[in-house]
RNA sequence: GCUCCCAUCGUCUAGCGGUUAGGACGUAGCCCUCUCAAGGCUAAAACACGGGUUCGAUUCCCGUUGGGAGCGCCA
């Protein structure tokens, strides 16, 4: 039995401190909340937070985490979806502790419940046609009035022989007011009367999600409905259902939505949103879950946070009721400070499939974690990072053409040419000892640094940008530098002709 | 249109009657420097507006404006 003697329905006056529902239930039940996502799309941004919020306070409170599958939508919904959404809570980390459990395979219990409804004259048959409503519903808007039913069959003496068509439509009382006690927006009231009678089952006798879930939740036992913004309009009519099976309301908390630049729900056009998109552009799963945690919540002045000290810090106290716009180049930066704390072995594990994406496969580990090492902080994520270290994996070095028009012209060339010989010499391959023969090098051809470290940079890695160039000396190795200075000779030769510098 | 929600720098936010309104991302400048980053320092940048309540409002109340969501035999 669960301790909530809180029911739904027709209360009035109620009062309440955002800050304290849980504790008048804390002792007697334990937490047990669920996501529950419909499979018609990828696992997306905005979803992916409501997961992250309900897994927070289910591991927090040492409570029960239950993934739903909303596929009561037989036209949209896919398997394919399905397993993208799975998918994509694996690779976040979420781990659920009951389910997946899906809709489709409870049509006996919702079965019952409507029954139920039914017998006890909380719901009735309704006969209006689809194209009867949709009039409705435009002389309503006309008219400046809400579109709701005007409740016709409500009243219909009973005819178990009537065979026409029909949905089920709930009996909503007429008045009074419903309260939706919020753990992040407090007291919400509703006067009933703009609450509608609204269809349990369709005409095929499939039900309906405003119905299914209140049936689920209850039967699922569920404490606490994290969810989304959108969702508070329902909450009342939901609310009214409970009261009609004369079940305790759950406990609420509606998330503010994750809006795109132009302050508009996140959707497509706003660049990437499903979860997967992150994962295949080199995000840290622990990265995207810290933004997507801090995109609506804070904890002081805190920004980075590890999946534990979220678990210990989050509160519906300090989440916040307005809607939040996402932000790409913050998550960029989450992004690096949680690439910070893996060590160079472990970063290079992760960077491991996208150079295999690129085809190449490194085959020393610690040439690998070295090379890695050296670029580690010059990249906002791990696709970028495979691709700025790819040159010291490649078999050959890649041009770019401006770089090479620039530092390996005539100059550049003799400098190379010079350093050859120098390099060949030298004996114990260390950044000391090349600084000391291209100290000899500066003062015998008579230039700065720059002009020798360029054109050396463009001949072992393609590009102007690189990590310091004794580090790349260094984990090259002598016979690499050699080569592939002497490779970038012969190109410089065909880029720039033979007739010497172009201007 | 109706109902509900929301409102602090460009963005995410701290603030829970008295603060030089704090932090972070981004932006600009400087330092470091062989390139690019990273890092360090500095700067510009906000309480939507109007009424109350109060000795005193960013903070509490009301309204305006602005934004968002819902109003399906979708979820």
């Amino acid at each position: 039995m669960r301790g909530t003697p809180r029911h739904a329905g027709i209360t009035l006056g109620q009062s309440s401190h955002r800050t304290s529902p849980i504790h008048t239930g804390a002792l007697l039940m334990t937490v047990r909340v669920r996501f529950a996502p419909s499979p018609t799309g990828h696992l997306h941004i905005g979803g992916a937070r409501t997961a992250l919020y309900n897994w927070l306070y289910a591991r927090q409170h040492h409570g029960t985490f239950i993934l739903r599958i909303e596929d009561t939508d037989r036209e949209r919904s896919t398997e394919e979806y399905t397993h993208s959404i799975l998918d994509g809570m694996r690779w976040l980390g979420l781990d659920w502790d009951e389910g997946p459990i899906y809709q489709t395979d409870r049509a006996q219990i919702y079965h019952t419940h409507l029954n139920q409804l039914l017998r006890e004259e909380n719901a009735y048959r309704c006969f209006c046609t689809p194209e009867r409503l949709e009039q409705l519903r435009t002389e309503a808007l006309a008219a400046g009035r809400k579109p709701t039913y005007d409740r016709r069959c409500r009243d219909l003496t009973p005819d178990a022989h009537d065979t026409r068509p029909c949905c089920i439509r709930f009996k909503a009382p007429l008045t009074g007011q419903t309260v939706v006690q919020d753990m992040v927006r407090g007291t919400v009231t509703f006067d009933n009367k703009e609450l509608d009678d609204l269809i349990l089952a369709r005409s095929d006798g499939t039900p309906t999600y405003n119905f299914v879930v209140v049936v689920d939740d209850v039967t699922m036992q569920i404490t606490h409905v994290i969810r989304g913004d959108d969702h508070l309009n329902n909450t009342p009519r939901q609310m009214l259902l409970y009261a009609a099976f004369n079940y305790p309301t759950p406990l609420f908390a509606h998330l503010p939505m994750i809006l795109g630049s132009d302050r508009k729900r996140l959707s497509k056009r706003h660049g990437a949103t499903s979860v997967i998109a992150y994962q295949q552009t080199g995000y840290l799963p622990q990265a995207l879950l810290n933004y997507l945690a801090r995109l609506g919540w804070s904890h002081g002045d805190q920004e980075i946070f590890t999946l534990e000290e979220m678990v210990r810090a989050f509160s519906f106290d300090h989440v916040g009721r307005a809607g939040a716009i996402f932000n790409p180049e913050k998550l960029d930066w989450v992004n690096m400070a949680h690439m910070k704390s893996f060590s160079d072995e472990e970063l290079a594990a992760r960077v491991e499939p996208f150079l295999a994406e690129m085809g190449l496969v490194p085959h020393d580990r610690d040439y690998a974690a070295r090379a890695i090492a050296s670029e580690r902080e010059r990249a906002k994520t791990l696709r970028e990072l495979a691709e700025i270290s790819a040159f010291y994996f490649r078999p050959s070095v890649v041009w770019d053409a401006p770089a090479v028009a620039k530092w390996l012209d005539a100059d550049g060339q003799r400098i190379l040419q010079a350093m050859t010989p120098m390099l060949h010499s030298v004996e114990t391959w260390n950044a000391d000892a090349l600084k000391e023969t291209f100290s000899a090098l500066q003062a015998r051809e008579n230039v700065k640094f720059l002009q020798v470290a360029q054109p050396l940079r463009v001949a072992l890695t393609g590009t102007t940008t690189s990590p310091g160039i004794y580090d790349v000396l260094t984990i090259m190795g002598k016979t690499t530098v050699l080569h592939r200075i002497e490779q970038a000779l012969v190109h410089a030769k065909k880029a720039h002709g033979y007739s010497g510098p172009v201007s």
